[in-house]
DNA sequence: TATAATTAACTTAACGTTTGTTAAGGAAAG
DNA sequence: CTTTCCTTAACAAACGTTAAGTTAATTATA
C-alpha cells in the first residue's frame, strides 16, 4: 500500500546531511540513507537520479542561507570594529550551532573535485570573502587583506574542527568551547593584532 | 617466481599514505593500493593484518618526528618573540612540504573514533600543544594561552588547507601560497595581537 | 661442499558481503 | 486512469579477506 506519510526530497536531506557530515560520500551508503529515512534503498532513487546528485542536493541545502546572515553584517553601517566583533561572534555561533555545515565544508575542500570546489565557492565563500577582504581593508593597511580574511576565517573554524580531540590535549578546559568565550578571544587577538584597542 | 625487488612494509606504506590522504580510509582500496605498489591486493596481507592495521601503521609513520623539530623551537633558549616567530615559519615551512600530513591530521580529526584521536593527540598533538601554551604564557598574560595556541595552529593549518580552493576566491594571488609570506603575516598578526612591536 | 628444509614474499582464485543501481510491479491519491 | 511513492528482487561490480600453491633466498644438515 502506499506509505502515509510520504517521503518528501527534504526528509530524505534532513537525514542524509548528517550521514555526510560524520561519514564522507564514500562512507555513507545509500542503503544506510535509506534505513535512517525508513524507506527501501530504491526509494531514494524515485527522488534523486543517483548518489552524486543527492549528495549534492545536500550540499547545496547546507550551504544556502548560511552565508546571508554574515553578509548582512558586514554591509552593515556601524564601525569597522564593531562589524569585525559581530562578524566573528556570529561566524563562532554558526559554526558551532551548525555542526554538519563545517565537517561537510571541511570534506570538500579536501575530496572537492573542480566542479564541487566551485560550487563550495560561488555557493558559500565568494560574496562572504569579499566582504571579509573588504572589512580588513577598511581596518587599516596594516596586512594584505587577503591574508587576513583567511586568518580571521581560519581561527574561527579551527577552534570547532579541534573539538573532539580537544579532550586529549594539556590545559583543556570546558569554557574553552562557548562560542562566546572564543568570540571574545578572537576578536580581541585580531583587533589588537591590527593595532586597535580593544574595549573592555 | 619470486619478485626480485621484494616490497617492503615501508615501500607499502609510502604508497599507502597519500592514497589515505587523499581518499581517506573508505576511499582508498587494498586494491588500489597494492596496484600502486604493483604487487596483488593478498601480497598487503602478508604485511599487514588487515586494512586497519595498515592504517595505522601509516597514520604512525607520517606522525613520527614530525612534532621533533618544532619541539625543538619551542624548548629553545631565544626570546620568546623569536620562538614564535620560527616556530609558526617551520609550522608553515612542514605543512607546505608535507601536504600528506595536515591532510591526515585533518581527516583523524573528522573520523578517527575515540581510540584513533587518543593516538593523534599523543603521537602528534600533545607535547606541542604544550609547547605552545607554555609559550603563549610566557608572551603575556593578555590572552588564556589555550585559546591562543590553538588560534596560532589553526591559523597555519587553515591557511593550507584552503589551498585547493583559493583559486576561486576573490583577490587570490600566487604569494599567498608561499610559506614565508603566510609566516610573516601570521607571526605579524599574532606578536601584534600579544601587543608586541614586530621588527621590521 | 652439496643437498635438504625452512622461510619470506609473493601469486591466482575464490569467499561472502556490501556497494550503487535498475527492473517490474503494487497501492493509493487525484 | 494516470501519477506519485513506494516495494521486493535482482544485477554486476567492488569490497575486505582467506586458502592454497609457487618461487627464490636463506639456513641447517650430512
Amino acid at each position: 500500500m502506499r506509505p502515509l506519510n510520504p517521503k518528501s526530497k527534504k526528509e530524505i536531506l534532513t537525514v542524509a546531511i548528517p550521514l555526510f557530515a560524520r561519514s564522507g560520500y564514500s562512507g555513507a551508503s545509500m542503503r544506510t540513507i535509506a534505513q535512517k529515512v525508513g524507506v527501501s534503498a530504491a526509494a531514494l532513487y524515485h527522488h534523486f537520479q543517483d548518489k552524486q546528485t543527492l549528495y549534492l542536493a545536500a550540499m547545496t541545502q547546507v550551504f544556502s542561507d548560511k552565508a546571508d546572515s554574515l553578509e548582512k553584517i558586514l554591509s552593515g553601517r556601524t564601525s569597522p570594529e564593531q562589524r569585525l566583533a559581530q562578524f566573528i561572534t556570529r561566524l563562532c555561533e554558526l559554526v558551532q550551532q551548525d555542526k554538519n555545515f563545517s565537517m561537510l565544508i571541511q570534506r570538500e575542500m579536501m575530496d572537492g573535485d573542480e566542479s564541487r570546489l566551485k560550487l563550495l565557492a560561488s555557493e558559500v565563500y565568494y560574496t562572504l570573502f569579499e566582504g571579509v577582504t573588504e572589512l580588513c581593508q577598511e581596518l587599516g593597511p596594516k596586512h594584505d587583506p587577503y591574508l587576513l580574511a583567511i586568518s580571521i576565517i581560519g581561527i574561527v573554524m579551527y577552534h570547532f574542527q579541534t573539538t573532539a580531540i580537544r579532550p586529549y590535549l594539556p590545559y583543556s578546559k570546558e569554557q574553552h568551547s562557548d562560542p562566546k568565550v572564543v568570540a571574545r578571544h578572537i576578536t580581541k587577538l585580531v583587533l589588537q593584532g591590527l593595532g586597535i584597542d580593544y574595549p573592555e
